[in-house]
DNA sequence: CGTTCGATGCACT
DNA sequence: GTGCATCGAACGT
């Protein structure tokens, strides 16, 4: 089998014990492979009343352009999809399925409609106050809450992350530069990143869009054995 | 392990 | 009226 490389660190940046440094808008306004394949091990922090919530960016998704059949600008522009066209670094969410929002980062620049997925993340703070969010009661729920939740599963997958990060469709239009909500660099290590095409869609799913962390156990659906992967930081797709 | 299926609300045609 | 960038329970193998 192959031989595993060790697991990249952040390539040369900054170290654990640094002052996390606040994603700058610069950062979202380039190429949306390029900013999605570096979300990965970034930490998403949300400053809310009933807590600090944080966690390590493990496995995102892009949509690109009007071109893009999955993507939501598909149409062209409409009243939902507005704020793909707008300023990066902001925050576009949507409501699907009557019962997930879906927490997305605009990239690009002003007028060319982009934005990555945020599927899963690994809980870093506030558990607490994720686990009491995804199992309050009322708000639309599947179905109700059987067993306790893991902890490393509390933000597997896009509606999960949502909640326990208490994401809604109000955050919609929010600026990621701001204080509230908004994506650090804490020197965490990168890990193994591979890339696959995007789940859950029934258009567009030929492109390998999506880009996550390989042996993450907080990583949603179908993901590639370690030993099989070859580079800890793979090239864009 | 695997697949199927219902819940649920909104944007869009 | 149709179709979702989902989730988890229930069942089959």
């Amino acid at each position: 089998m192959a031989a595993v490389r060790s697991s990249g660190s952040a390539r040369g940046r900054r170290g654990p014990g640094e002052t996390p440094q606040t994603l700058a808008r610069a950062f979202y306004a380039r190429p949306t492979l390029t900013v999605a394949r570096d979300l990965i091990g970034k930490v998403l922090v949300h400053r809310s009343p009933a807590g600090v919530t944080s966690g390590r960016i493990v496995e995102v998704e892009a949509y690109i352009g009007e071109d893009d059949p999955a993507c939501h600008a598909a149409p062209g522009p409409t009243r939902r999809n507005e704020p793909l066209y707008g300023e990066p670094g902001h925050v576009y969410v949507y409501f699907n399925y009557g019962m997930h929002d879906m927490f997305n980062v605009v990239t690009e620049r002003r007028g060319k409609p982009a934005a990555i997925l945020v599927r899963a993340l690994e809980p870093l703070d506030g558990l607490e106050v994720m686990e009491q969010r995804r199992l309050a009661a009322g708000g639309r729920q599947p179905a109700a809450p059987r067993r306790a939740i893991p902890p490393g599963h509390l933000c597997r997958g896009p509606g999960n992350l949502a909640r326990a990060m208490g994401i809604t469709l109000a955050d919609n239009r929010l600026d990621l530069c701001g204080p509230e909500l908004f994506i650090e660099d804490r020197g965490l290590d990168v890990g193994q990143v591979a890339w696959s095409p995007r789940i859950g869609i029934r258009v567009g799913a030929d492109r390998p869009w999506r880009c996550y962390v390989v042996g993450s156990r907080a990583v949603s659906g179908p993901t590639a054995s370690p030993a099989s992967v070859r580079s800890s930081s793979a090239a864009l797709p």
